[in-house]
DNA sequence: CGATTGACGTACG
DNA sequence: TCGTACGCCAATC
C-alpha cells in the first residue's frame, strides 16, 4: 500500500501551506476545510509549530486566523517578524491585523479544488 | 500513562 | 448579536 495515502493531517497541511502564492494569505480554517476536516483548524496551527524546522520552510506568515489576525506572530523569531514578512510581500498590516484581508485571501478550496 | 494545552472555528443558548 | 461549550489530534506536563 502506498504511503501516500497514509500521510497524516500534518503532512497535508504542509503540502497546502507551501502552495500559498507570494503576496497571498489564507486561514487555518480554510486549509482545514480544504482537507475535509473543518473542525481541525487547531491542528493546522499546531502543524505550523514546527514549520520553520522543515525543509523547505513553510511560509507560516501567510497563514492567519479567519479574521486576518496575526495570531501566530508570537511564534516567530520576534513578534514583529510575521508582520515584516507580510509587509515585504505587499500586504498591509495594521494593529496585528491584515488590512483588506479578504482582498489578499487565498482560498485553497477555490484555487485547488477542480 | 492520564490530563492538559494549543498559531482555530463552529455550534448552540 | 454576544458569550460559552465543544471538537479536533498531536505534543507536552
Amino acid at each position: 500500500m502506498p504511503k501516500t495515502l497514509d500521510i497524516s493531517f500534518f503532512e497535508q497541511v504542509y503540502q497546502v501551506a507551501r502552495l500559498i502564492p507570494y503576496g497571498k494569505i489564507t486561514s487555518y480554517g480554510a486549509i482545514a476545510t480544504y482537507l475535509g476536516t473543518a473542525k481541525s483548524a487547531r491542528m493546522v496551527g499546531w502543524a505550523m509549530n514546527g514549520a520553520h524546522k522543515l525543509d523547505p520552510p513553510i511560509p507560516a506568515h501567510r497563514v492567519v486566523n479567519r479574521i486576518g489576525l496575526l495570531s501566530g506572530k508570537a511564534h516567530f523569531e520576534t513578534p514583529d517578524t510575521m508582520q515584516q514578512l507580510l509587509e515585504n510581500e505587499g500586504i498591509e498590516v495594521k494593529d496585528n491585523q491584515v488590512v483588506e484581508f479578504t482582498k489578499h485571501f487565498w482560498n485553497p478550496i477555490q484555487e485547488l479544488k477542480l
